[in-house]
DNA sequence: ATTACAATGTAGCCTTGGCTACACTTGTGA
DNA sequence: TCACAAGTGTAGCCAAGGCTACATTGTAAT
């Protein structure tokens, strides 16, 4: 059956919450991850394009509004992700890097491998986004693999 | 860049709010609709395995507490997607009939072509889960033609 | 017919991730 | 300098989707 009890969770390492609510849906985990990992990938590019990454161009980009956007900052740096001080922009910490490195090569990856299976390059770019999320180590070592012996 | 303004939003169409929330965000609609299209698919499973599908039975195939089935089962409902009676298990309707049909097909696709490209069998059928609710009618399309072309 | 147990349902709480509305900084241009 | 627009931040609301704890219903066995 298509069914598991789980779908498989993205890479981010979780806030390693203290003490309280130590029994955690994977699946609101999941989510949380998604969307981490977005917002790192995206600061990342904003500070290699413009040297610094505000709320404001984060909310446009994501097309959501500012005060959603700083809210989700409060939660990159309680994960240990990013580094922001009041009207200073916002940065990336090591992990957070990291992180943003990994989601960009797979984001990559993906979209490559949609494309070689014949998927037009905006569609492709659109999905992916979506798809990106959910492809674990395994299949994309397999991706890598496919693209590689393909040309 | 990689970022879009929002993902491909899965193929439910929504309950159609009355009056209320027309400003509406898509990813909060997208991340809806993922949910209800698993409900579909497991309650069609169900359906056609044991020719009932109650919540305890679906909250154990989904790794849910019961308590959370049913709250998803009354979503359903209001989504016009479900019927159920008190104490009377869960049944779809012909909308409902058609989301799962759809996920079902789109499911398959998915996972054959995970395979095709070489993902191990148990990581295809894992990632497929996440990955399903993300792919377009222009990408399905792709993937059916890639799978035909290839034998 | 009773009773006990499993299944179902309800209530209430939490976090996430949206939003709008309002308040406060900042830094420019006059 | 200082006023004002743009950008930031805060508060408070909502729905979704988790959970636990408790109440109710159905049913099967005695």
């Amino acid at each position: 059956m298509a069914h598991h009890p789980a779908h498989h969770a993205p890479s981010v390492e979780l806030p390693a919450e203290p003490t309280q609510a130590r029994r955690f849906g994977k699946t609101r985990t999941a989510l949380s991850a998604v969307v981490l990992e977005d917002y790192a990938e995206l600061i990342a590019d904003l500070l290699a394009a413009n040297g610094e990454a505000r709320p404001t161009d984060i909310a446009r980009r994501l097309g959501v509004s500012h005060a959603t956007a700083i809210k989700t900052i409060a939660r990159l740096k309680r994960a240990g992700l990013a580094t922001a001080r009041p009207y200073r922009g916002v940065f990336l910490t090591e992990k957070g890097h990291d992180l943003a490195d990994r989601v960009r090569v797979r984001h990559r990856l993906v979209v490559d491998v949609l494309r070689a299976l014949g998927v037009p390059s905006e569609a492709a770019e659109a999905d992916a986004e979506g798809i990106e999320h959910y492809v674990s180590e395994s299949t994309l070592k397999a991706f890598a693999q496919f693209l590689k012996s393909r040309g």
